[in-house]
DNA sequence: GATTTACGCCTTTTT
DNA sequence: GGCGTAAATC
């Protein structure tokens, strides 16, 4: 097969492009993977490189995979050796396994996962006696990472990043690392960090694997951070054939220490670097592609580029306005039944802005037996049961990790309570130990008796035993072990009602079965637990799903036929928490960019006014995501004259059924109304809709242009100046309650009241 | 030490 | 509204 004739020039001259460093600045769909993936084929097939000399990064075990299946799919699969093509985080891993001895680390080390720690945060605010109302785990190791991800230790903490709490949070992060490094464990982070300490430490080691990997290539690199472009240096230092894909408009990792930076100094970085735009898209509709670019175009920190398609031009995007999630629901689900029964092969995915917003659809689509599939909420090695047996293998292969060993010492209940627990971690600390060490010497000592001494001597004579079969044994035999020495599914099947306890044990079984294979194809246990500890929810999709539920984070990289983009309002997305600053709001763009992209054929994008965060009310209605302004109004299906959206869900409303429960009236907040929110009176009905549009009209040319909704400021020749809050249907006429700050709350006929919008 | 109750936090995105 | 942790009680 001839690799070069099945792409285009510019795809031609990434994939044939010799020695030296290359930045693809590749638009959403224009062949990013294709080009790495053919490039990697070309080099092999070209001779240029041997396979073993090639490395492939990407960011998701996902990516790693699909990129593995298409090198195979264009070398076939035997071949003396493959090219490594890995996660930053596994190659890291990898290299850590062999080498972190030369830290003074052991090569069994543990990962910890946020899970884990959050709980270490925990134990060292507590060890500090830093009060957690104030320092909450969560946004004091988000604070660590932070750091971590931009290369700052704790000792510069406090310089780099200003703050009046920045001794406080420096001083926990310091012990945060102690406590890690006295565990023999490092974070997600430390992976990278470490691997670039030895690498730089050990010029020696640098050389070899510099020497290894003589061309290097970087999938989503605008999603790099300061460790991994360093590990980029340190893993280029004996040549320069750094080939870099990305494409800054898609950068949507910032949260996480991603830097831009490195894309567009990448020429500064290395000298002599060629540059190729691919601005071709073959993913989707023209009109798709205008709707996304439209968006992004109003960032102002990017570089100008003009993708372009010969697709055909498709359906304009359709809008919904529900009166409530659950309708949002119901119209995505009843969307996607519809287009489903047309072409059952479709692809399609809902996505949205925050993991929370899945629940809803998740209802709709099990209730109408569509099967589905949920990216990322509830991981399955995240679940409780597979963390403790997990938890256990950890301790049994390297007994350091206290932070496991802490997890299972009492799970099931042995009869060693809180304060044994406590007395063994104060001890630990006092001595600067791990946990284990102490138990070790406590349940040693004779002099020590009673109830919890003898529970103290059997857990370690229980640990011992595992350990000691755990050379001979292979994991799942250890695993077996550990329920049955444990009773583990009693304790679950005592705990809760019997289905619950069924499916985690099953989960177990899973589990076990999972180890089984992994050492059918030769793992050790630590690649085995390597897996576990990196694998996300992401890695698990279902190819043969025919709707994918995910963030619009866990989406990147993915396409789909038909992409619906749910909670599209303000608050949610662009979401309050990063509305504050240009910077945040242009990181929002670009995601909702990279959401828009996923698409092929059909986009529909939904949103809400009524969306309740955990039973609070939020102030008032909210109003449609302002990306919706940036998009041509002519690409969008729905869009009302007046500013707001069709409802587009006839069926729901025309059964009368669900009006019922009707919608609660618009729930301004009392004494401070939503000034100058863009809001209005749901319609609920077909009729009412019909209705609404005509007066909406009437209105909006009887009052200067401007519709009366609620929130809209007006004045009354009596009342004075007022806002209104309620707009509602009485037989022919629409009645507005509208509060006046001089008399109050007052019903009007709009027909009579003659109002100014102000 | 185990079980029950109460309180508070959470929901931004993730390897 | 739901979950996990901390205090309160058995």
């Amino acid at each position: 097969m001839d690799l070069l004739s099945r792409l285009n020039l510019e795809q031609q001259a990434a994939v044939e492009h010799g020695k030296g460093p290359a930045l693809i600045l590749a638009g959403a769909g224009s062949g990013k993977t294709r080009v790495i993936t053919y490039r990697i084929a070309y080099l092999i097939r070209n001779a240029a490189s041997r396979p073993e000399n090639i490395l492939a990064v990407t960011f998701t075990n996902k990516a790693a995979d699909e990129m593995r299946q298409r090198v195979h799919g264009l070398l076939g699969p035997v071949r003396p050796a493959e090219p490594l093509i890995s996660t930053f985080h596994s190659f890291c891993v990898r290299l850590l396994r062999r080498e972190i001895h030369r830290i003074g680390y052991k090569p069994d080390f543990s990962i910890y996962d946020s899970d884990d720690q959050r709980r270490l945060v925990k134990r060292v605010l507590q060890e500090l006696g830093k009060p957690q109302s104030v320092f909450q785990p969560g946004r004091t190791l988000s604070r660590i990472s932070y750091a971590k991800s931009h290369s700052v230790p704790p000792a510069s903490y406090a310089g780099q990043f200003p703050a009046v709490d920045a001794e406080d949070i420096s001083l926990i992060y310091s012990r945060y690392n102690a406590r890690l490094r006295s565990a023999n464990s490092l974070d997600f982070d430390d992976l990278l960090l470490k691997a670039v300490e030895i690498l730089h430490s050990f010029p020696e080691r640098r050389d070899r694997y510099s020497d290894q990997f003589r061309y290097i290539l970087v999938d989503e690199y605008q999603d790099t951070n300061v460790p991994q472009y360093n590990l980029l240096r340190l893993l280029t230092s004996r040549h320069d054939n750094l080939f870099v894909v990305g494409d800054e408009d898609q950068s949507i990792y910032k949260f996480r220490g991603a830097t831009i930076r490195n894309i567009l100094s990448f020429e500064r970085d290395f000298p002599g670097a060629r540059i190729i735009k691919l601005e071709q898209n073959y993913r989707s509709t023209k009109t798709i592609l205008d709707v996304a670019s439209a968006v992004v175009r109003n960032n102002t920190e990017r570089k100008e580029k003009a993708l372009w398609t010969r697709n055909r031009p498709g359906e304009a995007a359709t809008c919904c306005r529900a009166l409530s999630p659950r309708k949002e629901a119901a119209w995505v689900v009843g969307r996607i039944g519809s287009l489903l029964e047309d072409n059952p092969d479709l692809r399609l995915a809902i996505l949205y802005r925050a993991n929370f917003l899945s629940r809803n659809f998740e209802d709709v689509l099990l209730e109408r037996g569509i099967p589905y599939a949920v990216v990322g909420s509830v991981a399955f090695f995240g679940r409780m049961e597979i963390k403790d047996m997990l938890a256990y293998l950890r301790v049994i292969f390297n007994p350091e990790d206290d932070v496991a060993l802490l997890r299972i010492i009492n799970t099931p209940a042995r009869g060693i309570g809180a304060t044994t627990v406590e007395l063994l971690t104060r001890a630990a600390l006092d001595k600067g130990i791990p946990v284990s060490r102490v138990l070790g010497e406590f349940a040693g000592d004779a002099q020590l008796a009673g109830r919890s001494h003898r529970a103290l001597r059997r857990f370690r004579q229980q640990l011992e035993a595992w350990m000691a079969e755990r050379d001979g044994a292979g994991v799942a035999d250890v695993l077996r072990g550990v329920l049955e020495g444990t009773a583990y599914a009693d304790m679950l099947r005592r705990q809760e009602s019997s289905p619950e306890a069924e499916s985690r044990i099953a989960n177990i079984e899973e589990l076990v079965r999972a180890a089984e294979e992994a050492e059918e194809r030769g793992e050790t246990v630590f690649e085995f637990l390597d897996r576990a500890s990196l694998a996300s929810e992401l890695d698990h999709l279902d190819p043969k799903a025919r709707v994918s539920l995910m963030t619009v984070h866990s989406a990147k990289g993915l396409e789909f036929d038909v992409v619906f983009l749910a909670g599209m309002e303000e608050g949610l997305f662009p979401h309050a928490l990063s509305s504050s600053s240009t910077e945040e709001l242009e990181e929002e763009r670009r995601l909702c960019y990279v959401g828009i992209t996923r698409a092929k054929e059909r986009l529909f994008l939904s949103w809400t006014p009524f969306r309740r965060t955990f039973g609070r009310d939020l102030d008032g209605p909210a109003s449609p995501s302002r990306f919706f302004d940036e998009m041509p109004f002519q690409l969008l299906q729905g869009w009302d004259a007046a500013g707001g959206f069709l409802e587009e869900d006839e069926e729901e409303y025309e059964d009368g059924q669900s009006d019922q429960e009707a919608e609660a009236p618009v729930p301004l907040k009392s004494g401070r109304p939503a000034a100058g929110r863009d809001t209005q009176d749901p319609p609920r009905n077909m009729q009412e809709l019909r209705a609404y549009i005509q007066t909406t009209q009437a209105a909006g040319s009887a009052a200067g242009g401007r519709a009366l909704r609620p929130g809209v400021r007006v004045r009354h020749a009596q009342f004075g100046d007022g806002i209104i809050l309620k707009r509602e249907r009485s037989g022919n006429d629409f009645k507005l309650t509208i509060t006046f700050s001089r008399v109050g709350k007052k019903t009007l006929i709009e027909r009579y009241a003659r109002l100014k919008v102000l």
